[in-house]
DNA sequence: GTACATATATTGACCGTCGATATATATTGA
DNA sequence: TCAATATATATCGACGGTCAATATATGTAC
């Protein structure tokens, strides 16, 4: 799972948001460093929808405009949660390999 | 960066390898998690390569075939090592996440 | 002698993201 | 009042990295 995808997972852990609500969490969660733009956004909700791991939720009309909003499913729950440990793993591998190679700098 | 270019930098990590030995040290690291495939591997090589991330070593004869080295650069093992910590980073954000959604199951 | 492990290399297909563009409303400020 | 910006959803073509398949060659084990 790339990271985009990953982070849309993430931004709907704790509850349901539009799309633009998670664009900007997605900036929150990734402290400015990941900006979701519309093009992936909407193509990876419609795909996580497909896979079952996101859906939707209700529509809401808020100040005049549409917000469509998006969940986590079960399963997506516990796919988020398998790669974030997955992820942990990566960095845990890495950083000891790079702490081996540089013991007084690391 | 996706996960098979992330683990390669990490097989370089320790010391010089050639790209049978990444192979194997990718299964290695990733529990057999990641198979890493040749044609992923010699074009990740060469990518790494044009972006000073790798560098050729030696190239070695062992038991009649042709071993071709490579080794981390300098810029390749500080950017493991700023791709490491980003891991790290979005799987506590998760990790995070999903603590706070299921304070008894986590 | 056949299969498997070792070893490097290329090619086309595929998938997810990026960048650009489109459309529409509300708000802010000149 | 008009322009710019923020909010909000959506589509499209280009691009990059990986996958799957294929090619070639040698050493080892059965």
């Amino acid at each position: 799972m790339r990271e985009p995808t990953f982070l849309i997972l993430t931004a709907l852990a704790d509850q349901p948001r539009h799309g633009y609500g998670i664009i900007q969490e997605v900036d929150t969660l990734s402290a400015s460093r990941v900006a979701l733009l519309p093009g992936t956004l909407y193509t990876a909700l419609d795909r996580l929808a497909a896979q079952g791991l996101v859906e939707r939720d209700r529509d809401e009309v808020a100040e005049g405009r549409l917000r469509r909003y998006y969940r986590l499913t079960d399963n997506g729950l516990k796919v988020l949660d398998a790669e974030a440990a997955r992820l942990r793993q990566l960095a845990t591998v890495a950083e000891a390999r790079l702490r081996a190679v540089r013991p007084r700098t690391a």
